[in-house]
DNA sequence: TACATTGCGATCCGT
DNA sequence: TCGCAATGTA
């Protein structure tokens, strides 16, 4: 089979140029995915490495299996052994066989989010912080910020810079010890350990960059730099590197990715080749157009030229809708059309949104009409109550000393384990210098147990024991099913008639047959490869795009998907661009990234709606349609319906006169050019936010966003 | 120690 | 609006 048959000069010259640095900029929809796999096949055929030596890093799980199948139709059943997979299996493998170096046993747990909290609370509990005066997500995402920046608790100390960086300063060390002593590892640690075990251990440096000899990396525009580190010291003995990315497509910089990975990988890597591929195979003429006309309005990029031989296509539909849910109402009827007049599959079909809270009016618009979907992300399967109950007796099972999971299921099911009980606990663990979980199997040598409790703590350590050794002969899936009974889990939900009771027994009994097909699918399906599983999966993994049915996901989970026909709900000043990133440049751009993604999304056609108002957390707030909305040339769009009836183009008052709340209060008197003098009933929000009421004469009450409302205010007062 | 009630606060994206 | 944490009561 020849490998360069079906690719473009481009593409051809980037599949061939294997040896050394290697940099392929891939505008969206130019066949990245593709030729990374005629790579790595080319790079089997020709014998060049056997597949253990090649590393394969992918943003998704998904698109990694998704690749070895590509490349198993290309040159046959040969990935098997390859190291395939996204940043965060690849180390969790890697750690597995390596950690032992620095103290990681390889029956390490993994702590999600809602764990990392747990612990940083128990941290601060200890420094006497109290969790509402700092806030134990801010302090943790300040944590996290300086791991994936490979900033050790001392290199953040010296920079820390005012007193709440100082507090975070004081906490970092205690919460990587409380880690360590937990042997358990969050996701940032997942790539920094091995990094420190590569950078400070010249003899495993010296074995791992010598086996790999080919290394590619998709999405290389979303690497934060502890992966950058990571690659450059893999890639050091043969320097066989590609990275594939596109800077106009970097989401995740609030998630530490750093975009200078590969505007700065010409500087790294000084002979490196640079490939550009700026043909797009997916879009439209006009949807290419009309999205790069949205991305050439941020500064801080590699300029570049997309061009396609599609035909020009349909113009980019914008609608205004009343609310969320008349939003969905249009979309439902769309699809419904569409199904009916062009015969189009479900599947055809996204809807995208930036954030999940919108999925819920979208979701009921779709149930109504009776239209299949699928929604990725939100409630996650692994995230409810009971299965995290249930994992956590695993965890604790397979990793005696992790105290958070301990915590987690001391007393779920009641048995009598109370605060009291449980901080004396805690007293002896500090005392003795171990962990929680350690003390379990000492319980008769702590003096300040109360008979009953500690009879009652006997029983649950004996569970856990008895667990412990079943563990070893059974198979996760009958483990779990274990774990259910002798927790007293089961009886304790039989018990209640209610129905989300019935509906936690299901979910265990669907983590069971996850157990049953995680030991068939699996190489080696041990219970820490199972947790490990458990922990990395990400909701886009579990998507199946064969189903016929309408997919509704984040913008940030659609990265890498095609559809022929998209919708983009909410694109509206606050939502894209996000609120939170009005004040920032940078995220600013990253935002209008992000709404270009979406765009690009689509091979056909794209919906966009704008609702005049929406639920808020206090009620109905007005919206107005998103600035990148106007920076889509007018020849490119079709307006339905008009959606910024409030919108006009030049607000008549300077932003500085509506800094402040209190400028406008209710009673206050305002005149606007068209209705004439009026009352101000309510004002929400403050500053650009700022959203009024007015009522005016003739019965006309209004409510505009006072940034671009046309009112003067008459007697509005400091 | 368990359970009910009240009150508050935080609201994006997700490995 | 919702979920969780602190508080009060059996």
């Amino acid at each position: 089979m020849d490998l360069f048959q079906d690719l473009n000069p481009p593409q051809k010259e980037a599949v061939g140029h294997t040896e050394g640095p290697l940099l392929v900029l891939a505008g969206a929809g130019s066949g990245k995915t593709r030729v990374l796999a005629h790579r790595i096949a080319y790079l089997l055929s020709e014998a060049r490495a056997r597949t253990d030596q090649i590393l394969a890093v992918t943003f998704t799980n998904k698109a990694a299996g998704e690749m070895a199948d590509r490349v198993r139709a290309l040159v046959g059943d040969v990935s098997a052994g390859m190291w395939m997979g996204t940043f965060h299996s690849i180390c969790s493998r890697l750690l597995r066989i390596e950690g032992r170096r620095l103290g990681i046993s390889p029956d390490f747990t993994i702590y999600d989010e809602q764990d990392q909290k747990l612990l940083v609370k128990q941290v601060m509990a200890d420094l006497g912080l109290s969790p509402s005066k700092l806030a134990p997500s801010g302090v943790l995402s300040r944590i996290s910020w300086a791991k994936s920046g490979l900033l050790t608790p001392d290199e953040y100390a010296k920079r820390a810079l005012g007193p709440y960086e100082k507090r975070v300063a004081t906490v970092y060390p205690l919460y990587e010890a409380a880690l360590r002593m937990s042997n358990a590892l969050d996701f940032d640690d997942l790539i920094t350990i091995p990094v420190r075990l590569l950078g400070g251990h010249p003899e495993v440096l010296e074995r791992n960059a010598a086996r790999f000899r080919y290394i590619l990396i998709d999405e290389y525009q979303d690497t934060n730099k502890a992966q950058y580190e990571l690659v450059r010291l893999l890639s050091s003995t043969h320097r066989n590197i590609c990275a594939v990315g596109d800077d106009d497509q970097s989401i995740y910089r609030w998630r530490g990715a750093d975009v200078t990975n590969i505007l700065n990988f010409e500087r790294d890597f000084t002979d490196a080749k640079v490939i550009r591929l700026e043909q797009s195979y997916r879009s439209t003429k006009t949807i290419l157009a009309a999205s790069q006309a949205v991305i050439q309005r941020n500064k801080m990029r590699k300029a570049k030229t997309l061009w396609t031989e599609n035909p020009v296509g349909r113009k980019i539909v914008v609608s205004g809708v009343g609310g969320e849910q008349e939003e969905g109402r249009f979309i439902a009827d769309a699809v419904e059309q569409f199904a009916r007049e062009e015969s189009r599959g479900h599947g055809q079909f996204v809807v995208l949104y930036r954030t999940n809270a919108q999925s819920r009016a979208l979701e009921e618009a779709l149930r109504k009409s009776a239209i299949p979907y699928v929604i990725v992300g939100g409630l996650k399967f692994y995230e409810r109550k009971e299965i995290k109950d249930i994992i956590a007796y695993l965890k604790l099972v397979s990793n005696p000393k992790d105290s958070v999971s301990l915590a987690r299921i001391i007393n779920v099911p009641n048995r009598g384990i109370g605060d009291v009980t449980f901080s004396r606990l805690k007293e002896f663990a500090a005392d003795e210098g171990v962990t929680t979980g350690e003390v379990l199997d000492r319980v008769s040598e702590i003096e300040s147990l109360k008979p009953g409790a500690r009879r009652r703590l006997e029983v649950f350590g004996d569970i856990v024991r008895e667990l412990r050794s079943l563990s070893e002969s059974h198979p996760v899936a009958e483990l779990i099913g274990l774990v259910a009974e002798k927790s007293g889990y089961l009886d304790h939900l039989k018990q209640q008639t209610t129905i989300e009771a019935m509906s936690r027994l299901e979910n265990i009994q669907e983590l069971v047959a996850g157990g049953y097909e995680f030991q068939e699918r699996s190489e080696t399906p041990t219970l820490a490869k199972f947790l490990e599983e458990v922990s990395l999966v990400m909701d886009i993994d579990l998507w199946d795009d064969h189903r016929e049915a309408v997919s509704l996901m984040t913008l940030h989970n659609a990265k890498g998907l095609e559809f022929p026909i998209v919708f983009i709900a909410g694109v509206e000043e606050g939502l894209i661009p996000h609120h939170t990133s009005f004040e920032d440049q940078e995220e600013l751009e990253e935002e209008r990234r992000l709404f270009y993604v979406g765009l690009t999304r689509a091979k056909e056609r794209v919906f966009i709606t704008v609702a005049l108002g929406r639920r808020g957390f206090q009620g109905w707030m007005p919206q107005v349609g998103s600035r990148f909305l106007e920076d889509i040339p007018d020849e490119f769009v079709e307006t339905i319906t008009p959606f910024h009836e409030e919108r006009r183009p030049a607000p008549v008052r300077d932003h500085e006169d509506w800094g402040e709340e209190k400028i406008v209060h209710t009673g206050s008197r305002v005149r606007h050019p068209d209705w004439g003098v009026g009352t101000v009933l309510m004002s929400e929000g403050y500053g650009e936010q700022l959203r009024l009421t007015v009522r005016f004469g003739g019965n006309v009450t209004k409510r505009v966003l006072a940034r671009y409302a046309n009112l003067e205010i008459l007697d509005g007062e400091i």
